[in-house]
DNA sequence: GAAGTATGTCGCAAATATACGTCATATTAT
DNA sequence: ATAATATGACGTATATTTGCGACATACTTC
């Protein structure tokens, strides 16, 4: 039973979570980069512009699918992967919620004590 | 040599990896939240409000430490935890830049096809 | 239909993450 | 000093992630 205590938490601590989980890494994150800066991708010219295996590509890419942060549309025999927009700017939001959450506390100063 | 392959990807991208992995599990963005209501907290405290084990949470803190997002000041028995506010806010910028840079993107419709 | 090309799926090995009990250490109180 | 309390460190079992090769599938072309 180890390793299942997510139930525990909020729904929106765990979804947080799971789209944090989804840039835990840096080929996603290299992943999501390309495909904002070119519109039309295909998951071949994906792997090629990473020091990745295509199949490792190929996975990563099942992972922001599966969050449906991006989006696959077979076109014959290539697939058009491009990125959701829509979730993507609520995600932002979620995070930024967060870190205002989270900035907006006076705690600490620079590298010094706290006021306990 | 498997999974040790972030060395080739941007020093930004690991960056943004390396604090997503660490909001990557509930307990620690639970913690975060905590942190930010309560100005002080001791670690037995946040144990006590988490479904976790005190073993457990303390790892979490030490992750969350390894990344300076968290510091700890030893308060004679306890330990006082606060959060880095100066750190968070770097780090969302950096977020707030990456998902600006992703929504910025003019790609696909909310479910259908792409353009390409 | 056969051959070639583009992708996804499956299974495997190694590395990490998660969760927790037990022990070690440090501080406070008696 | 001794006992009690609060934490971190260590070891361990299990689950998950990562990376990849080999195979399967689907479409195009000839």
């Amino acid at each position: 039973m180890t390793y299942a205590k997510t139930a525990a938490f909020t729904e929106e601590q765990q979804q947080l979570a799971r789209v944090a989980k989804a840039l835990a890494h840096p080929a996603r994150v290299a992943i999501i980069q390309l495909l904002a800066s070119k519109q039309t991708c295909i998951s071949g010219d994906i792997a090629a512009e990473l020091p990745l295996s295509r199949t490792t590509v190929s996975q990563h890419l099942q992972e922001l699918k599966a969050l449906d942060l991006i989006r696959g549309e077979i076109d014959g025999l290539t697939v058009c992967y491009c990125l959701n927009t829509e979730l993507l700017q609520q995600v932002q939001q979620q995070f930024t919620a967060f870190f205002i959450e989270a900035t907006a506390s006076p705690a600490c100063g620079p590298a010094d004590a706290c006021s306990c």
